[in-house]
DNA sequence: TATGAATGAGCATTCATTCAT
DNA sequence: GATGAATGAATGCTCATTCAT
């Protein structure tokens, strides 16, 4: 088979994975359904993958990685804080719409499906953290921001962007993404007073 | 057995399954795990609950009803909103630090279960929702704060009370609860600048 | 406790078994629903029998006494061969009528309980063969009955009696014994031409 | 795997199952003693069948089409009642003495082993009885033999035919069907004297 | 390479039996 | 003696994984 194809085999059973396992939750999901709805038989799941668990761990890193890309806050540094972070807001919302299936798997069914998953989980989540929590200690050193605990600040800002998803994830609301995340940035910055 | 007696081995073995579906997960955890835990046989669960499924149910609904409780927000509308969602942020933090297992099972590992669970899971989440929004849009008519989309507004409490479970659950930090509720209230009704 | 107090006791736990057993079976019957039965704790059976094994091998044996007498053939060898059978087959109807659920546990449920038991029902029923056989030979020597062979006479006497135990358990048909016991001698005796 | 092929693993699986049913009976087999039995894995007896329930069911269903083939009184209307009676014991004895594991789990170890098997195992017993009932009338109006009670005649019958089980599943004995047939139309015929 | 039949480790649950009260 | 709460051996069934075709 050329590379192409294998690729793309590999791709489809991803992509079945996904909307698969964002529907019933990786336990409840069988390998079967896998197969069934990527239109291939069980056994050939195991010709790309070593494992179910190997699947998940796959899925989550390479999602992860398109994550980064679309919240990308590189070159970005010269920007003020107030439009980093809109951007921010904005990148991260794109994404959840555009993935929902996705972000289901990554930000809401965080479902203990193996130890040393969990700790790579809780690995990204602080690195993701470690990186917002530098930009608003520099918005405060640069007076952007009046000061306040850099800690705190940081969990609000993750705590509203996880916070959208219930609309999208739960509700499959769509929205307009650039407004919504001027509104919230304009929320965050000036206070409901 | 009296009464008492037995109602105290019913909460031993719910202690107990807390622990370890906090710990593993819903579905990596074996009804076993649970009995050695309570120091009890595995057959003796099933004395006090009908199966694994109905225990965790039982779980969540009664966890539940005791968060509703150190939330609770009755006879409170003569206060100010600023108050009142301090208040309640108060209360949420207080009942996260002090249940910490739970939280986890409530508000963290939100595992697909089970399609009953997910549904009442869901049902609860909005109720949340509606009460607050009714409490934010009350505010806005009362001139205590800017007009804003109340539905964003209400999603962005949610996810600033959500956020603060990280540290609690994942980093197993201690922090002044009443101290910080005052610095998120803070930070949301003037903002960061 | 009284000796005849005890005695009771072991007997109404009996009864309560004997309805049990017969309505479920064996397998399908718990030992709890016998004590629900008999109105006494779970844990008294045990004072009374050792095991549900022995309780149900108690039951049969103890039955199986009191079917033999009901059918006792003692003392009738003055008698004819035709009247013999005949009070043999009322007896044996007699008792079924009498003890339903008895009958059901002894003739109809033969369910395999345990291989002990099993060889010893076949032990039972062999003798009964047995026996009916050599009255079966006698009237043929001494001519009452024409040639035939004796086995198969005596298989067809034993199937006779089986057969009426259809209309009595399955359908709770009451009928008058005496009667049919005549009419069943009847058409063995003189065929149906 | 090809039809045929998956239909005679069902096939080994189906004799293996009747070989060990009837040897401890339903309840006392194990699901894995079957699969021994089969020499195939125990996952695989559920490939072929739902459950230890279906797969009885299936077993006894089968096997009544098969008897009721091998007793066929159709197009045999127009012989003497006594012919037809003869060919239908004979059915009987030869399907016994070909299928004894399967006459023990049909005609003798009748086991309760669930509710609904039960009442359908009435029910055909019924049908049984209803159709040997009417074969009885319509010869008692042709005047082939005499007048008597035909439910009573029915039973009879019916009995004969199940006692002769006892040589064939117990002991194990073998016989000349057709002779036998022949004696025991004989003796109901023309009685004993 | 692709398949799906076969497998058996793993687990929830039942229930006869025990034993502290 | 009487009880019923506690127990754990026993077992039906699931499903990730393997491997012959």
């Amino acid at each position: 088979m050329r590379e192409a194809a294998k690729e793309s085999k590999r791709e489809k059973i991803m992509e079945a994975a996904i909307q698969v396992f964002s529907k019933k939750g990786y336990h409840q999901t069988r390998m079967e359904e896998i197969a069934v709805a990527a239109g291939i038989g069980k056994g050939t799941i195991y010709e790309y993958f070593d494992s179910k668990l190997q699947l998940v761990q796959h899925i989550m890193e390479t999602s992860l990685l398109m994550y980064y890309e679309a919240m990308g806050d590189e070159e970005r540094s010269r920007l003020s804080f107030e439009d980093r972070i809109r951007i921010m807001i904005m990148g991260h919302f794109r994404f959840c719409q555009q993935n929902k299936a996705l972000t289901r798997i990554l930000f809401w069914d965080t479902e203990i499906i193996d130890e040393e998953l969990k700790d790579w989980s809780y690995q990204i989540r602080r690195e993701k953290e470690e990186k917002m929590r530098s930009i608003v200690e520099e918005a405060m050193q640069k007076g952007e921001i009046r000061q306040a605990d850099p800690y705190l600040v940081t969990q609000i800002f993750l705590g509203v962007m996880g916070s959208m998803l219930v609309p999208v994830i739960l509700e499959d609301q769509e929205f307009d993404v650039a407004q919504v995340a001027q509104e919230i940035t304009d929320l965050l910055m000036y206070g409901l007073k």
